[in-house]
DNA sequence: CTTGGCAATAATATCTGATATTTTTATTTT
DNA sequence: AAAATAAAAATATCAGATATTATTGCCAAG
């Protein structure tokens, strides 16, 4: 969701990734080299470097001899990513909360305030400005369990993240007021440093994210 | 650790994956390019697929602008890495315990019986076969959550389970008869569907081999 | 001698273009 | 309509070229 860099390799693999994550390449969709190479002016190397690197994420796959194609969605996939998060992130938290000092604290505070911001706005129906909303959403969440002290965790999360988020962004609505008050509600616990309420508040958000996603999914709501 | 797929790509990946964790190429090494195509006798382009994946999953680092290097070893990482294979594989034990059907538990049996002859030979010293050993725990350790029903989470554990072994490769000595006792132990309570005690035990045996491997490594004792 | 700066060298990132092999698609035959 | 085959498209892999960036070694200044 972050990184820096500057590099041909480095921006294309993210644009690409964006482009997944937000449903500009759909589920499912072929992957083709030399369409792609116009689409993202690089070369063919490139290129193969990136998918590989996406391949290994699990944001696409390279079935051996074919080409490369967007990973598809399943229900099945969907459920197993949440319940990962769910796993993860509460255990992630749980560290943070023992861990934060008061650095973490503060940045925790200012998260959760521009997050709050931007739901406000996007309460007044400005759907335009979905990604960057949801930028604020993951800096939220990354700094709810930074001080969890381990950087393989906080990769591992990242990448759960971004797979969850891919099922929000399929679905054309959001969850609104709900979510709102989840997480000042769980921004509450964290600075209250009550770890099981806060595991427990998480654990309903993205499980309440999730049933979200899901009943959209059955009704057909998806971004075409 | 298994895969098939016998394409150019895949060969060299399985190859340098292989080399990192059995210590064929040393934490921290530089990777160049051009010996490494001397070595693996492939072109720069597939090399370069290869490092990005191994990379992604984090074998390799790529710092921007300045090639490959292998994945450097630290105290602090082995213990992230063990506490985040406890974390993923008790859980993925414990839904395995709840789905796993009359195959899951053949399965099982022989994968316990395989690894559990391979350890009587390695017991009298034959250290030769550490890989072949390996494979071994490997396939029980698996057997033992192939039934967690989730894709996504056998996809992590295999990770984990192969960053936690380069650390244990690391080392000289093995455990020997104390980690027999563990497995023989684990097996047991599984196949009673006791899932509290697999997981205790598991537990308590992924943490016995990091303390192993701790010790050893404040001892000097590595591999160069 | 050590440190800072600069030239020479090595290595990387990226691109273009070529070829063998494999898939996919279209066409023909039974 | 299914099977067999030919034609077209796409992929995997390789080789070689270039601009850019890192590294190394050398020399002067303190």
């Amino acid at each position: 969701m972050s990184e820096t860099a500057s590099t041909v390799g480095s921006t294309t693999y993210q644009r690409i990734k964006r482009d997944i994550i937000f449903g500009a390449l759909k589920p499912g969709a072929k992957l083709k080299l030399d369409a792609l190479k116009a689409v993202y002016k690089t070369s063919l190397s490139t290129l193969r470097e990136t998918l590989n690197r996406l391949a290994s994420e699990g944001f696409v796959e390279a079935p051996p001899q074919r080409g490369f194609l967007v990973k598809p969605i399943s229900v099945i996939d969907l459920k197993e990513i949440a319940h990962l998060r769910v796993l993860l992130e509460c255990h992630a938290l749980e560290l943070s909360l023992e861990n934060g000092d008061t650095d973490w604290e503060g940045n925790l505070v200012s998260a959760h305030h521009k997050l709050n911001l931007m739901e406000q706005k996007m309460l007044g129906g400005d759907a335009s400005k979905k990604e960057i909303w949801k930028r604020y959403d993951w800096e939220f969440h990354l700094a709810m369990i930074q001080a969890c002290n381990s950087k393989n965790l906080l990769a591992l999360h990242s990448t759960l993240y971004d797979k969850y988020l891919r099922y929000q962004m399929i679905v054309l609505t959001n969850r609104g007021e709900a979510a709102v008050q989840e997480h000042r509600d769980m921004f509450e616990a964290a600075i209250a440093r009550d770890a099981e309420k806060a595991k427990s508040l998480l654990t309903q958000h993205i499980e309440n994210g999730l049933e979200h996603t899901l009943a959209a999914m059955d009704r057909g709501e998806l971004v075409v």
